[in-house]
DNA sequence: AAGTTTTACTAAATCGCTTTTCCAGAGATT
DNA sequence: AATCTCTGGAAAAGCGATTTAGTAAAACTT
């Protein structure tokens, strides 16, 4: 991708770093203006006839200043003097000529934009576009918009796309999954945050919780000896569930074979990943009847792994997926997963976001925890009897 | 979903209707100062310490005109009699006063927001998020920002939020797979458009191509007794789409079977419509021999209520989706379907629109087609010989 | 030497709104 | 009668840029 900078001809390299413009932001409106001269309404008839109302115009017209009709527009307790009947006849006009406050005159004013920015992976893959979903609906509601840009993991993104945002004022940041080290001077929450970062709330999920539904379904079907997928090391999760994992693993008596903990590797969003991984576990020949995957989509890789192997699942192994993303529902057979509440994390991430915005003293908890559910559907079945098990058909 | 109306008061009903203000904005404001005024630096020691840079405090330092500094930064014509020493004396002063313009006041004074509004049904949906991820990557490289909008086929809301984002001084729009008939002062792409709307650039699949791929696959196959599953009426692709496979399979020399013409219901984005109207299809009692679904996911859903009535895919049936979405690929067999180039379809609507806002003259053309692609995977193949076909087992 | 360009800038007018401060007149109170 | 408090507004100072229209001095022509 190439960076919004201007065409750096003359000045010295990088002197512009700090004042990025959007591109051929002076061309624009130069050839904009010379087309208002050359013409005012030649030939791109569509555009607005007249200009907008505006609160000048409003006033002249309704023989005020903008002083009052803005008081009264913004129900200012000032305006608490001014007879009904005036406000009335304000509203009337306003509707009549269809005004609208300018968006950018008013945030130049008040400093607030509105607007917050989201930072996620990829828009396009399932965890990201869920946990948005919940953002965009607390968000929307209370009258915010936001951008949204994928880093999708390139370190430089990473920094650059925050400091973008605060360059066009963005009230408060959400980043999703996304490594993070950045003090800014606007609040910021993070969904799955990688680090704690002093003055950001992280929305997490119970991971301890997690690896004990997980691990004690499992258990309770009396599969003894489980395989792992862990995820990829710039993946927020990785860490800490992989720590919890270990702990519940001990406290139901078990222990992890190293020779069957595969890592993922890559950056695809594709079950390819999942697929490899299985198929080292495979080859390890160790013999497994569960796998507990990283996420969803590398279980459905793993499951395709395990089918090319002869074994089927759940029969010879069960398969647990996590995060609950919308296709697991859909597979065939249908993925028992561990659930993560993506839309209500993004919810949460919202509110908590505006509430910090709105009322900056108010106490804040830099951490917000929501529970994991454990989804059964058809890929987890009660283990084999110790004989069909996973491992590879070393003749 | 609560709209975005200040607390309505006293001012006649509707009265502020064109005046919506972000909620509480006032409030908001009257907090700030106050907090200000009562303490500048009192416990609030994480907001920015002190103001960012000016444009006119940088010229006061530089001793210098703010007209000066801007037309040196902005690399206007005008400057080029300046000398280059009093340049880099004005790029390196901004670099360390890490001088950034103030967004909203050069968008207030150009009328340029550098912003364009996204609308689609759901950002969560596999296809709205792959559109999207191609207009970002365009948007983001040729320095533009982006506002989404989930619609969920509310008509009020699909009528609300381009409001909105006019309101926001938006330099455009993208409306996915969304009904429009909004004629707008700024211009307008859709994807996937369903009414042709002049002025409006519509980024479509060649239906016509698509449906030729679909079942002539299907045809070459021997299949001769084919199922439909048509849109629901809501989905912009459902009409045209259906008007080409009616042209496609008379050219085949085929007729099409009204009681093997399902029709999905309602608005989830899960393969359960899919699912249900694969069951009336076999309730219908007709023998079929392959299913074209409307999109993947209520491919998905066919193929689940075809394996519980015993049937497998594709030995029974074959099955072909459309779409292609990324769990398409993920599915166990894996999904044929036609593929829509949804990433680059998002990424022609950025380029068109944005061509469309810089050079409003430029002859525009008010269609642009993508071509589809069948991507052949495991859910068809070579049709039965007339033996086993799906039918309902009415013993 | 007078006129013309060029160079190197600057003044000032916006853009459209918010919000504090002020103010004149009317009514109420002492 | 003098003072005070409401009423009903208006003036004006920004917010932080962009951009047109100059302008004084220097350099160059003729």
């Amino acid at each position: 991708m190439k960076y919004v900078f201007l065409p750096d001809v003359n000045s010295p390299d990088g002197a512009d770093r700090h004042i990025r413009l959007p591109p051929r932001f002076h061309c624009a409106r130069l050839r904009c203006v010379t087309a208002k001269k050359s013409g005012p309404s030649s030939d791109g008839a569509k555009q607005a006839a007249r200009k907008p109302m505006s609160l000048k115009k409003l006033a002249q017209h309704l023989d005020l200043s903008p002083a009052t009709v803005s008081l009264v527009i913004n129900r200012s307790t000032v305006a608490d003097s001014i007879p009904q009947e005036t406000k009335d006849r304000i509203f009337a006009a306003a509707r009549k000529f269809k005004y609208h406050p300018n968006f950018f005159a008013r945030s130049l004013r008040t400093q607030r934009s509105f607007t917050i920015g989201v930072i996620v992976p990829e828009v396009s893959d399932g965890y990201s576009a869920s946990v948005m979903s919940g953002v965009e609906d607390y968000l929307l509601q209370e009258g915010y918009f936001y951008f949204v840009a994928s880093h999708r993991h390139r370190p430089d993104l990473i920094d650059e796309y925050p400091r973008m945002f605060l360059e066009r004022s963005v009230d408060g940041l959400i980043a999703v999954d996304t490594p993070w080290n950045l003090n800014l001077s606007v609040p910021v929450v993070t969904v799955s945050g990688h680090n704690d970062v002093k003055g950001v709330t992280n929305i997490a999920l119970n991971h301890q919780r997690a690896a004990e539904v997980a691990l004690k379904h499992l258990f309770h079907l009396g599969h003894r000896h489980i395989a792992f997928i862990k995820g990829q090391a710039f993946s927020s999760d990785t860490e800490v569930r992989w720590a919890n994992i270990e702990r519940v693993v001990s406290q139901l008596g078990l222990t992890i074979n190293p020779d069957l903990v595969a890592q993922l590797e890559g950056d695809l969003p594709s079950p390819q990943l999942g697929y490899m991984a299985t198929k080292m576990l495979l080859a390890s020949g160790e013999t497994f009847s569960a796998l507990f995957a990283f996420n969803d989509i590398s279980a459905m890789g793993a499951i395709r792994a395990l089918r090319e192997s002869g074994l089927n699942v759940p029969e010879d192994v069960s398969v647990v997926g996590f995060d609950d993303i919308q296709s697991a529902a859909f597979q065939n057979p249908a993925l028992t997963t561990v659930r993560q509440p993506l839309r209500e994390m993004g919810r949460a991430a919202a509110e908590i976001l505006l509430k910090r915005i709105n009322r900056p003293g108010s106490t804040l908890h830099d951490k917000h925890t929501v529970e994991p559910e454990l989804v059964i559907r058809e890929t987890t079945g009660p283990a084999p009897n110790g004989r069909r098990v996973a491992s590879k058909q070393r003749h």
